[in-house]
DNA sequence: AACCCCTACAACCGCATCAAT
DNA sequence: TATTGATGCGGTTGTAGGGGT
């Protein structure tokens, strides 16, 4: 509905407010109350309306507003939160006293965003990131350390090729999975998701062995490390850190014995990937490509990809052969380390009966 | 010193919601 | 039930300050 502004607010004073101001605000609210915005400048003896007093009073001048710099505890708290609430900003508010929502607003756009982001981690989903441009990023990168095995020694001293290669390799898998599989994924609503998407992000146990992962289009499903609340007889889901979480359910997965030969190459990547993503954080790798534009090369690739939904035969292939044709059309040189992963993941992975 | 760029944060704007009439 | 006004919410913009060149 709302409500257009009346003539004699059209020329009442904006932006940032002096201290004369606050102390008029603060002076009124303690001796009167607030009494009804609208009508409280006026009172007060200020040129502003209702609205610039109320949001400077809640957002500023109220005194239990905490100060200072968000702890960590806040932080993850807020991360939490958004992936439960979204960008409910007061009612993420309400959990973190002190803390206005627009002060949560501000720095989840300032900083968490942009920490998740460079984690792999699309912060609106929560779940890793599988917009072309981060694709594009990891497959340059991959591409770079292929073309950094055919170099001399003397280019690496340092001996970081190999793992920069298998990581960018394995985290280029996973966001291609997750983007096939986007469907069948965790469900958003499990406050669980959080801390073991972030600190435990789904492994190559779920996507290459889990029973339900592909196969089963189960959007509930969580997968063996994401416990059932109330199986567990946890009543808080918040009740465990993330790091507590994290290192409960880690590799928990049901690995039988006697694929533990495979899956210990599987856990050593997964390992992997849990800590690159940690690394990523502390070093930041910067883009290697300029932003790509979605192109028909990607409209090509969802094709594909939708043609292969449609065969009756096992999931686990038609997907890979629907990369698969991809990359045929595509040209052989820069699709040549689309085909290695490719490979990698047929040798590894076998698919579930 | 001047300029530019980036970041953090305060504040604004438009719309939604709710309660009173 | 419809209308109106007050308030709340979330997206966006503006700006100050710091750092780099």
């Amino acid at each position: 509905m709302g409500r257009s502004p009346s003539s004699n607010e059209s020329n009442v004073k904006k932006g940032p407010w002096t201290p004369e101001e606050d102390e008029k605000l603060m002076d009124y609210i303690s001796k009167h109350g607030r009494g009804t915005w609208r009508t409280l400048p006026k009172h007060a003896g200020l040129n502003r309306n209702g609205k610039s007093c109320r949001l400077r009073w809640e957002n500023y001048l109220r005194p239990d507003i905490k100060r200072g710099k968000l702890t960590e505890e806040e932080e993850q708290l807020i991360i939490n939160l958004h992936s439960v609430l979204g960008n409910k900003w007061s009612k993420i508010a309400t959990s973190l006293p002190g803390r206005t929502d627009n002060e949560i607003k501000n720095y989840w756009n300032t900083t968490i965003r942009k920490k998740l982001l460079h984690m792999g981690i699309d912060p609106e989903t929560h779940r890793p990131r599988t917009d072309f441009d981060h694709l594009m990023n990891l497959s340059q990168l991959l591409g770079m350390s292929n073309l950094g095995t055919s170099m001399s020694p003397w280019t690496n001293p340092t001996g970081l090729q190999a793992d920069v290669t298998q990581l960018a390799k394995l985290q280029v898998l996973q966001n291609m999975l997750q983007l096939m599989n986007n469907s069948s994924f965790i469900s958003m609503t499990n406050p669980y998701l959080v801390d073991s998407q972030i600190l435990n992000p789904p492994t190559f146990d779920t996507f290459l062995h889990g029973t339900n992962t592909l196969q089963v289009r189960d959007p509930m499903f969580r997968g063996p490390e994401y416990p059932n609340p109330t199986a567990n007889n946890i009543s808080d889901p918040f009740s465990q850190t993330p790091s507590e979480y994290s290192q409960q359910n880690i590799f928990k997965s049901g690995i039988e014995k006697e694929n533990e030969t495979n899956h210990q190459e599987v856990r050593s990547y997964t390992k992997n990937i849990n800590t690159s993503q940690q690394n990523q954080a502390e070093n930041l790798l910067p883009p290697l490509v300029a932003s790509c534009p979605r192109t028909t090369t990607f409209n090509k690739m969802e094709s594909n990809y939708n043609e292969a939904q449609k065969s009756t035969e096992s999931p686990f292939s038609t997907t890979f052969e629907a990369w698969e044709k991809f990359l045929i059309e595509d040209d052989e040189a820069s699709g040549s380390y689309w085909k290695e992963i490719l490979d990698l993941t047929s040798t590894s992975a076998s698919p579930v009966s």
